[in-house]
DNA sequence: AAATGTGACAACCGCCGCGCT
DNA sequence: AAGCGCGGCGGTTGTCACATT
């Protein structure tokens, strides 16, 4: 014998929450603190399921949110965390104060994804499309048919670089792209230590510094008409539009 | 001005691991 | 020890708003 069914799915409301559901969730849980989801819905005297109420919890009324769009930062960090973690949003939402794993994978889907393809990046395994087009040449994929330029080759190398660097400045083997990949394992033991273990916080203070903004300075252009110039003036101004973006959404 | 297409985001669904009974 | 539910996670879908034709 177990516990008991979370909710029984009978006379169970679904879709999008009223503003009066909010309410009586928020004072719920501002007076009682978060615990035992399955009891809240009866509690807060609402007719949902306590897993949809810690959804709406934890991903909107939450008061320690951020709203609004990913700023500069944000978006790069998010870039680096997913080459080296996969799909797992919530360890990358984890790493940004603020953010739910399920905004941060809505943005990724729906922005940084394209991006991505835009400049012949695989989103996935964040290898040059036409570098994994060498290797598998039988993948015939019509998502981009875009041949990747030279330079782009360089500076995804250094992004590769970089992302060594950054996750195992120690002595431990440095994880290849692909151990990154949603389905690739191998040392990401390895990965996932050396990121919890480093507690410096990674918005500005890794991507300032490090020359994988070029990801993102290019993505307005595509990537047949970046200049390198554009590195130190973004990074430059890295920290203004972190301040200025964030200020702009309440 | 209306119809259609596209983008963005909130919410749901199903699976998994852990812990309780 | 085994079974079951809860909480959490990632993938997917639904819906609304805005843009384009």
């Amino acid at each position: 014998m177990g516990r008991q069914p979370c909710c029984d799915k009978v006379g169970v409301k679904k879709g999008p929450w009223t503003s009066e559901e909010d309410k009586k969730l928020m004072n719920f849980i501002m007076s009682n603190g978060q615990c035992c989801w399955r009891t809240v819905p009866k509690l807060a005297g609402l007719k949902r399921c306590g897993k949809s109420c810690r959804l709406r919890w934890t991903n909107y009324l939450r008061p320690d949110l951020k709203r609004g769009l990913l700023t500069h930062s944000e978006e790069q960090l998010v870039i680096d965390l997913h080459a080296r973690l996969g799909n797992r949003w919530s360890k990358i939402a984890s790493r940004l104060p603020g953010r739910t794993d399920n905004e941060i994978k809505n943005h990724w889907n729906t922005h940084i994804k394209k991006k991505l393809l835009k400049m012949g990046i695989d989103p996935v395994t964040h290898e040059p499309l036409a570098k994994q087009q060498l290797v598998s040449s039988s993948s015939s994929s019509s998502e981009s048919a875009e041949q990747l330029p030279e330079p782009q080759q360089q500076l995804k190398e250094s992004v590769v670089n970089n992302n060594d660097n950054n996750g195992n400045s120690s002595s431990s083997s440095p994880p290849t792209e692909n151990s990154c990949s949603a389905s690739g394992d191998g040392d990401e033991s390895l990965i996932l230590n050396s990121l919890w273990l480093d507690d410096t916080p990674l918005i500005d203070a890794l991507w300032d510094t490090t020359p994988t903004s070029w990801l993102l300075d290019c993505q307005d252009f595509g990537i047949h008409d970046f200049g390198f110039n554009c590195f130190n003036e973004t990074q430059s101004n890295a920290p203004q539009t972190l301040e200025t973006e964030e200020t702009k959404w309440h």
